[in-house]
DNA sequence: TGATGATTGACAGTATACTTACAATATGGG
DNA sequence: CCCATATTGTAAGTATACTGTCAATCATCA
């Protein structure tokens, strides 16, 4: 007759979703700053730009639901883009709580030029998989994290970034 | 005839596989956290207690291999362990170097009955796909992780917890 | 209008997750 | 045996990633 709790051992870490993620997102970025080491971004630095070029002159809160990032800890990265002089930060006429971001010529030009790295590196992160592997694990990736968007403390808000167009036009 | 460089949209963010591995890993320590909450431990903590405990005496540089966790860092978990009371550090006889790190009886029992709480944390991580699709995604998790495993800089080195065995035998 | 409650950015605190550097100690080759 | 080299734990520095809290400001409704 089997015993009822399973033996403690190292599997039962090696084999679980949770390190797995976490192995994944350290191989991740670790690609991702050896591909993009020319430009000294990092990965959230990557997305903050891309969302602020694509919604100019948001503010840091509807920032944050847009990539699915902390309030506080955008705060800090929102300085570093500042001090490298890639975005700027101007505050608002309309809300005098509120700072707008918007890219800076440098900015664009570091995210124009940033892309085809940011591409090399994706591709690298599942290149040892299967082509058809590479596929079905992003689909269900993209599934899982749409799914469970609502169990994360900071859950995505894409729409958010609308908002602050609404108020003025 | 269309341009050849992709336009930058938010979709190149939500699409990549870089962004969705961290998304997951923001929700898997959340629901973690969020089951394990009676208990006060991180993922990580709780990895080092499952080492320590199938190795006991381990060293904190091996104890990092086993766990795939960088070394510098690991100090400062070791020591919240060790104030929680959790675990032990006893200097080495043999190398003035090293300190062995051993269960305590509290840290035996956090782990034993931490067991579950961890299990149905790693449940949910994957409940919202169907049954099928939870263990293709899972098969090429580990298939991912472990092809990439020296693309991360620290990468996973399991044998390595059987080297301070074979020191005194 | 005027008080109430929500929002915003900022700050402090905790915990990963990495980098480099360093002193103490071990080890192996000449 | 001695010296170059390696290992070990530790520390300082940077960057996420969260928790709170707070003052300033705004928006709403009695």
């Amino acid at each position: 007759m089997p015993s009822k709790s399973t033996p403690i051992t190292m599997d039962a870490v090696y084999t679980a979703p949770g390190y797995l993620f976490r192995r994944m997102q350290q191989i991740a970025v670790s690609i991702f700053v050896e591909e993009c080491s020319a430009f000294d971004l990092t990965p959230v630095q990557y997305a903050a730009l891309v969302a602020i070029h694509t919604h100019p002159g948001i503010d840091a809160t509807r920032l944050s639901a847009v990539i699915a990032f902390d309030r506080s800890t955008l705060g800090n990265v929102i300085e570093r883009l500042e001090s490298k002089a890639l975005i700027e930060r101007k505050p608002s006429r309309e809300d005098k709580r509120v700072k707008l971001l918007h890219l800076t010529k440098a900015g664009a030009i570091v995210l124009r030029d940033i892309m085809s790295s940011v591409e090399r590196a994706q591709v690298r992160m599942l290149q040892p998989l299967k082509p058809a592997d590479r596929k079905t694990l992003l689909a269900l990736l993209m599934q899982l994290v749409d799914l469970n968007n609502e169990a994360s403390r900071v859950p995505l808000r894409a729409e958010d970034a609308l908002e602050h167009l609404g108020k003025s036009n």
